[in-house]
DNA sequence: TGAATTTTGTACCGCTTCGCATATATTGAT
DNA sequence: ATCAATATATGCGAAGCGGTACAAAATTCA
């Protein structure tokens, strides 16, 4: 692939445009952010945006899809580091820490969580979207907490699919909280104590 | 007070029009919802909207407000019913969830964490009402925590600040998740499970 | 060189947005 | 009855919205 295209070839990066479509929605949300927005930050005008992606919808759940799959590889390599359960259920978390404080002074949280979830009342599609996203982290720890049982790290009663619901959860409040700014939350010690929580008596 | 003012008297309920327009803010966001909508849903004509709460957002932080108070108010009575930890802490939970669940074929979720949290990004007021609401959410049941512990019910090693922190964490994810629709996620088991995670190794 | 093809830029459409200016209605006080 | 005070109703206006028609630009192929 990638032989020479015929037309005019087009000025702009794909990848490159939709994460700054992302910027964009992650800080101001799918209704809050304008087709000029996006334009101004992806440096396409909008008839380009158009073509390239589809609709103001189309564009914002092709950004979202994107974020997923990067940041998702990234967790999941945190999470099988290898190193352990606690150390790796640490790492997976703040593996998601500057991901959830990036943005010029203001922390923009998880875009999937914190934008998405608004808009999964309204349109089924992004709501359909959201509910995969989760279930791809519940799946992603409950598959990680399933080798730590069968390595011996965990006892044998120990319920992967439970323990990874409640590791999940506790990413998503992390997200909520870390875009909320909420005051006296320190991230790192709620991740400490968030693993200890987990992974109390359910040591073998 | 309530002495018979002066002119024409008005044809709302202040109480009742801010639930109106709450209904229609949790539905479609902050930005979702336009003041059209929020004219036909309580009924009142813009002008008289605007006379009586002020602007968009005004409505909004003051219709947040509100929610918050009550379902705050619900949620601590059930807290504090005073039939022991556990029972007490799932009962928080399960007060929530019809909350969370209500909507005509459309599970809104929470209107603080699913709503707010977008535009905290963007908005300051939005944002610290928003960390003001968890914040409220962390102290009550670190109060609940704090009371278990010295009747005696969680060991003296328990930190109420800290089980409250991860209490909050899982409330917020029951928001998300049931605005979500997650497939396969009961959160009758999840509320067990998590009563089950939080107080493990601190019974006293 | 010229035709075919694809992307880009301008400009616009019809519609909705929020906020308010103005006029009308309904009450209590005088 | 008249006035003052408050609430409601109509409707406007400037700006912004998402989306697109159309022509110019840039490239490959013949």
């Amino acid at each position: 692939m990638n032989e020479k295209r015929r037309g005019r070839p087009r000025g702009y990066d794909p990848e490159t445009a939709l994460g700054a479509a992302l910027e964009a929605f992650w800080r101001q949300g799918f209704s809050g952010t304008s087709l000029d927005q996006i334009s101004t930050a992806t440096g396409m005008n909008r008839p380009s945006l158009y073509a390239a992606f589809g609709d103001k919808k189309a564009i914002y759940r092709k950004a979202v899809e994107q974020f997923n799959r990067d940041f998702l590889g990234r967790l999941k390599a945190a999470l099988f580091a290898d190193e352990g359960i606690a150390a790796d259920l640490a790492g997976f978390y703040l593996a998601a820490l500057p991901t959830y404080r990036s943005g010029e002074g203001v922390a923009k949280g998880c875009p999937v969580i914190c934008t998405a979830t608004v808009e999964a009342a309204v349109d089924d599609d992004i709501q359909a979207d959201l509910a995969r996203a989760l279930d791809c982290i519940d799946e992603a720890l409950t598959a990680r907490f399933a080798l730590a049982r069968d390595r011996g790290e965990l006892s044998g009663a120990a319920e992967p699919a439970k323990l990874g619901r409640m590791a999940g959860a506790l990413l998503h409040s992390l997200a909520v909280r870390v875009r909320a700014r909420q005051s006296g939350f320190e991230p790192e010690l709620f991740i400490e104590e968030s693993v200890a929580a987990i992974l109390a008596g359910h040591r073998a």
